[in-house]
DNA sequence: ATGGCTGCTTTGAGCAGA
């Protein structure tokens, strides 16, 4: 089962994009972040056209989630929030079953500085979500959280560590909640194919970043440990990002076999 | 590096993103 994470950033104006690289790399799995769509607008014959069922939640101008399946997997047991009073009034999280596989789709609030309100509620956001699993899951049964989360973990995963300090993406706060959510027992698929530095799926609009590579690691693929033993591949698809018109995310992948008896 | 991009909006200068 091929699984993918992908921000948008904009369903309508990225949807030939999204067409085109779901008929290249055909994963059996995307979760989209970012769909900036009121439900009525959102492109659904688009993918139903490629063989992909869709479950989503939107709200337009921000945020909004989604599960994409291709035939013949079903997509069941969709679970739109459960973050509770707070912070299910934006469209940042979705739930469904692909393949006896529980797949979560979460879009992390940015926090826009350290010193904003919002950055705290970022870091209680991770809380929820961690709070989230362990009310439904264990940490053997075979869960994936998908998404942008808006946090590079460590400093490999960030161009410049001490411009990146201060920031939202990379402060010292952040990156505890975010560990404290990996505790419930995940695992980072892409870290156990690729070590180093200079992998990265945002590069800034701004200043051609991604000319200079400047870049952070945010959007992720975690899984649980019977997930992550079935890894067999992981890839950030970065050509996704070259075009014009582009998102400024590049898609992240992960390959799972043998899940039969899971 | 952060003004220097982008998508979106009861259409346009402002917000939020990252």
């Amino acid at each position: 089962m091929l699984v993918a994470t992908w921000n948008v950033n904009g369903v309508r104006s990225r949807i030939d994009a999204v067409t085109a690289w779901l008929a290249l790399r055909q994963p059996d799995v995307i979760c989209l972040q970012e769909l900036k769509v009121v439900p009525a607008e959102m492109p659904l014959p688009a993918f139903w056209a490629l063989g992909y069922q869709v479950a989503f939640v939107a709200q337009g101008t921000y945020n909004g989630v989604a599960i994409a399946a291709r035939a013949p997997h079903a997509l069941t047991d969709v679970v739109v929030g459960g973050l509770g009073p707070g912070f299910d009034h934006e469209a940042r999280l979705i739930a469904a079953t692909v393949g006896g596989v529980r797949v979560v789709c979460g879009y992390v609030p940015h926090g826009q500085r350290i010193d904003a309100p919002l950055y705290q509620h970022k870091q209680r956001w991770l809380g929820q979500l961690r709070a989230y699993l362990d009310a439904r899951h264990r940490a053997t049964d075979p869960v994936l959280v998908c998404g942008d989360f808006n946090v590079a973990p460590e400093s490999r995963d960030v161009h410049d560590p001490k411009v990146w300090t201060d920031k939202v993406h990379f402060h010292v706060d952040v990156r505890v909640a975010y560990k404290h959510l990996l505790a419930f027992g995940l695992h980072d698929t892409f870290r156990k194919h690729h070590g180093g530095t200079g992998l990265y799926s945002w590069w800034d609009y701004r200043g051609l970043a991604f000319e200079k590579d400047w870049g952070l690691r945010i959007d992720h693929v975690l899984a649980t440990r019977p997930m992550a033993e079935r890894c067999t591949f992981a890839a950030i698809d970065r050509a996704a990002r070259v075009p014009a018109h582009a998102s400024d995310h590049a898609p992240v992948l992960a390959q799972f076999t043998d899940l039969q008896g899971l």
